[in-house]
DNA sequence: GTTAGCACTCGGTAAAATCGAGTGCTAACA
DNA sequence: TGTTAGCACTCGATTTTACCGAGTGCTAAC
């Protein structure tokens, strides 16, 4: 027994044959009704060949096992935060229609151009592909070196400090002097930014020089900009495709504000998504998540890694009844083919 | 006669003093309550010492010029375009509430950072102060000229070229070569391109060099990738704020989906904007600006300008029974802080 | 353990009744 | 001529009532 499973190890269950059978139809005809259902509706269903009071009898055991609930006495049963859990985690498994694998496969044989542009386009591509709101997240350059470090002179005094990582990102800080610089003076703190920083990551600390001349004083002020800036700005990256259908899969305006609203705050929805990888889970529901807010959705995630390392996650979100099956599969493919595609180094 | 005035030339209309109070009344009103406004209620509340019946014989009038209309027989009227248009051309003028004064000066004194952040941030400070959707647009570099540009090789083929503008936004573009370069040859290559493109525009078609070694290869491979992306790529940012007010403030889930669909696409945002810019109007109501899922809103736009130069613009946008006064009043003074705090020079 | 039978619950829907805000019109008035 | 009170009328919104039927839990028979 694995001390920690991909997904958390069962509490007690484990229903039996016929229970999991009765389980997996009421969650599959909820999610495409949207309606309780009734017992006599599995009963024919689900071909297990029992009557509809059978079935009443085991989703009384079901319910008072949590994994169904009654919205009121006389309605059929609607599946439980738990009853979605056991259903990803022991029944479901889908793969991705024919024309979907296309569609992925056609987009990334033909994406092209800069990291953030390939994750902003996965991110509607995944969208498309599954009709929920997803999340794509590009985790940044915090392990990642300095290869070239420039300060470029706006004027006298305003200068732009643009350093390019190993892993391929570029930021740009504004270095504001209080002195003036010729521009000689900036090509030379230039030179000496790069001898200085060149290989070191941010979180290094540099020697620097402690003379008082303006190129110094440059290379100073500029070292001190970037340090400063990298401990919150680890450079992560969100991109969000398709929040609109937040308004379709959602009912009732509170619930779509309130998703909404989570949406806005990119520092949320990273630390949501990191949450879930970190547990090594590619599904939460409903409240496993903990964000309160968001209590009335799933989410899905998979993590894109290249050479081992998780460089970032694809999620969706979308109501707890969403499609696991067609949605993890397609967080799947994709995720794979973006692991692919930054691993196999040979795309643009 | 102006051929083209700021705000459209009303056409017949300029109605007489009693109508246009009557029509204030009931947007002041419907503005207020989202109700059909009827006769009584505008008799009482504008203080025209006149009866119900009066009031009604004018809604009639008023009815019949297109300024409100019925939902159904027996209800009160309700504003059409055309009254809104009225309102905001003859009736609204309205100033910021000292609170939110203070806070645009807080702001204002205490933002930092990088262009991008500012009016990221200020797209945040609009929507808080008006509680509806903000859109902040900065116009690109389309006619900035290059200060400098760097090839930075990541291996032996990719390279990354970082370009810095003159209005200080930097670009990258990743350049893939079919053949390897060493790392001297890059700088060499960097060199060239720099010799090349500094001081031009994106626009400018430049003298590269013919030889087939590979340093020339490079530079030629550096220039081209850079024009290509020029047409498109404009440098426009746009920053939405608030997106979740929309389903605060729009009723009706469709509508809800329709804006959050027309938001998500940056590229007619920024159109819809400029649109609206070229007009030389700032506010459009309903089907005024022709984006057909937008007819239930209307956006209010002020541009940001710099040395008489239109750099940008701020946005917002509701539903047409918007509160134009506060709304084009925080807009205006908004935007009249952009444009000093880009132009006072003397900030990071 | 399963099932048919059955009384019971209760949300949803539809029809009916009611309410009242608001209208348009007319006739009287200044 | 413009204004106003009076009044019948309209019609959406709200409430009431009745009813249906899906679905339940229980029990007794298989």
């Amino acid at each position: 027994m694995a001390r920690r499973a991909k997904t958390p190890a069962p509490l007690v269950s484990d229903l039996d044959a016929r229970k999991a059978t009765i389980l997996e139809a009421v969650v599959i005809e909820h999610i495409d009704t949207a309606q309780p259902v009734g017992s006599s509706s599995v009963a024919h269903h689900a071909d297990l060949g029992v009557s509809p009071a059978t079935v009443r009898t085991e989703m009384v055991a079901l319910e008072r096992e949590g994994y169904l609930a009654q919205p009121h006495t006389s309605a059929g049963r609607v599946p439980t935060d738990k009853g979605y859990r056991y259903f990803v985690d022991h029944l479901a498994s889908g793969v991705l229609g024919p024309a979907q694998q296309f569609q992925v496969k056609e987009f990334f044989t033909h994406v092209r151009g800069e990291v953030e542009d390939v994750l902003e386009q996965t991110s509607l591509l995944l969208s498309q592909l599954t009709r929920y709101t997803s999340v794509v997240v590009g985790t940044g350059h915090s392990r990642a070196s300095v290869l070239s470090v420039q300060l470029v002179n706006l004027d006298a005094r305003h200068h732009l400090l643009v350093t390019v990582y190993s892993d391929g990102t570029v930021t740009k800080h504004s270095v504001l002097a209080s002195f003036e610089a010729t521009h000689v003076e900036v090509t030379e703190a230039s030179r000496q930014l790069n001898a200085l920083l060149i290989g070191t990551t941010l979180d290094a600390t540099v020697q620097v020089p402690s003379r008082t001349d303006t190129v110094a004083k440059l290379v100073r002020e500029a070292v001190s900009v970037l340090h400063a800036e990298a401990p919150t700005m680890d450079g992560e990256q969100v991109y969000i495709g398709g929040s609109s259908r937040v308004a379709e899969v959602f009912e009732g305006v509170e619930t779509v504000r309130k998703v909404l609203s989570i949406l806005e705050q990119e520092l949320l929805v990273v630390s949501l998504v990191e949450d879930i990888l970190e547990k090594g889970v590619s599904v939460a529901i409903g409240s496993e998540h903990g964000y309160e807010p968001l209590s009335s959705c799933a989410v899905i995630v998979a993590p894109v890694s290249v050479e081992g390392e998780t460089v970032g996650a694809v999620g969706l979100l979308g109501p707890t009844r969403m499609k696991y099956q067609e949605v993890m599969a397609a967080a799947e493919a994709v995720s794979q083919h973006l692991t692919h595609h930054f691993g196999g180094e040979d795309r643009g």
